[in-house]
This record gives C-alpha cells, structure tokens and sequence, in this order.
DNA sequence: TCCTACGATAGACAGAGTCTAAGTCAAGAA
DNA sequence: TTCTTGACTTAGACTCTGTCTATCGTAGGA
C-alpha cells in the first residue's frame, strides 16, 4: 500500500493522516477484497484515528476513485460499495439475499460482446457485469 | 398496458386508480424506453392524480417489481430507476456524464460466460451487464 | 346496497451522501 | 529551522431517497 501512497504522492496528494487511514482501511482486506461502504471505512478508520470525519472519508473515497485507484460499486441502490481491486480487470458475484460481494475473473473481454450497432452512438469505455444469485450460506438456508 | 391491468388483477391486484395512473406513467415512454427514477415517476403521476402519495408510487412499483412487470435498475448509486421492459432480455448502456439510459439486445447469453468453477458455490441466477461511457450529446460538448 | 379487508394518505423517520464556513496543517520557500 | 499558504479537515446542517405507522377511504364480493 505504500506504494500506493507514493503514487497517489506523485500526482500532487497531499499526504494526511485521514488519507494514510483510509487508504490502509481500504488495502487491510487483503486477498479477501471485502467491499466496504462509506460508512464501514469511516468506522474502521475512526477506530485509528478517531476524530476523522465522515466528509472526510467520502472526500477520499471520491478522490480515490477519480484517480482510478479504487472502483465504486452500486450493487443494490442502497450504499456504494468500494473495492480497491481497481488494477486487475474482474467482475462481481453478489448474494440476492445477504448481499455478499465476490470478485470474479472469467476470461474474454464482455466490451467485445457489444457490437457497433447495438452502441447508438456511445463511446462505450467500460463494462460492468454482476452476476445475481444466492451464495452457498444463504442457497443452504 | 391495459393488458397488463389486467394480468395483475388476475392475481389478485385490486385495481384502483393510483395503480392505473403508475402503471400509465411507465408505459407512457412507450418504446423509448425511458427509465424513470420513482420520484419522476410519482411526478408524472401527481399531473393526473395530484392526491396520489410518494408512498403509494414506491409501494405500487414496489409490487410490480416483485411481479416481474418491472426491472428495477440501480446505474448510479443515487435513485433507483425502474425499466417497464421486463418481457424481453437486455442490458443497458449509461452515460456517465449525463445519466442517459439505453436499451441494448446483444445477442448470446452473458450466463453462459461463467465458468463453474468461477461461481464459488453460488446459484447463479441472473446477470446484469452495463456498458459505461459517454452518449452523443456528451460526447460532442 | 352494504361490509370489510386491502389499499391510500400524511407525515415522521432513517440512511446515504453533499455542502459550507471556519479552523488546521503538510510541504515548499527562505 | 521557521514561516507561509493553500489544500485539507471538521462539525453539523442540509438534501435526497426510501420506509414505516396510524388512520382514513374504497374496490369488489355477498
């Protein structure tokens, strides 16, 4: 993570406190890549540094993302979700029922999928595919 | 649409007039296939029925939804939007400046893309793909 | 026509996210 | 090292989306 800091660094960030944080929460999943909400990052980073604020929180999740670090996922109208796996192409597997998020990685590019014709016009620059289903915990309830 | 009045009342809906007036509103885009967020929606609906509540529209496409007359579709994190198209498969293509929302048919079936032993166990039951970039408005200014 | 259970209503409430004004501090300059 | 400045952070009010509850109204069957 610290060289993404570094990263981050090089392009003119300016190297707070709260951002470490954040940026820490975000990287503490590891291999698992939990999707946090906003509200689960302030949490985990207020348990660090507790006088961070949520505007905070929301101001480098939103920066994060502009600079393609981090990838917003909206998987149920409800709050976004953040997943810092941004460099490594995937898409998600997401429970109906308990809402847990995995990431997946079949092959092939689903961009190719689409053909000129059926773009009306867009310069279509990214997919986004989730797959809906029930997870073994809840298909076993 | 009166069709679909009646299919609902086949199972049982009671037809009163503030779910005639939603049901109008969604199919008012005809083939256009406008995909309105609930509060356009009730907007829509209060220009006929001005008595009618945002509770009512949000429980009546509520229903709906879990008839399968509807898809609700979550682009952007911010309001649900809700796609009368729920008859006939297809994806959507979103623009990321100005929220527009297309309609697309591709051939093939993105399900089919999942290998087993990319679904970790989970039953996979539908797939939602959206193609992200700029529509022709946008992409011109 | 009458009854009654289902549906509609107003309005309070809750969660997610944004905005503003004022104070703080990282990092370059001297 | 100290100073300076503008970027960053903060608290808290605000907006938007959606849900819930108690009460009232009415569709549709008897």
């Amino acid at each position: 993570m610290s060289d993404l800091l570094e990263r981050l660094r090089g392009r003119g960030w300016r190297l707070t406190a709260q951002r470490r944080v954040v940026a820490e929460v975000l990287d503490g999943g590891g291999a698992s890549h939990v999707h946090l909400t906003a509200d689960e990052v302030h949490a985990r980073a207020a348990a660090r540094l507790p006088e961070i604020s949520r505007a905070t929180v929301y101001n480098t999740l939103g920066e994060l993302v502009s600079l393609g670090e981090v990838i917003e996922v909206a998987t149920d109208g409800r709050a976004k979700r953040y997943d810092p796996n941004a460099h490594r192409p995937h898409q998600h597997l997401v429970c109906s029922r308990c809402g847990a998020i995995r990431d997946v990685h079949p092959g092939g590019d689903p961009l190719a999928d689409l053909p000129a014709a059926e773009r009306f016009g867009f310069t279509v620059s990214e997919v986004e595919v989730t797959y809906r289903g029930l997870c073994p915990n809840c298909a076993g309830a």
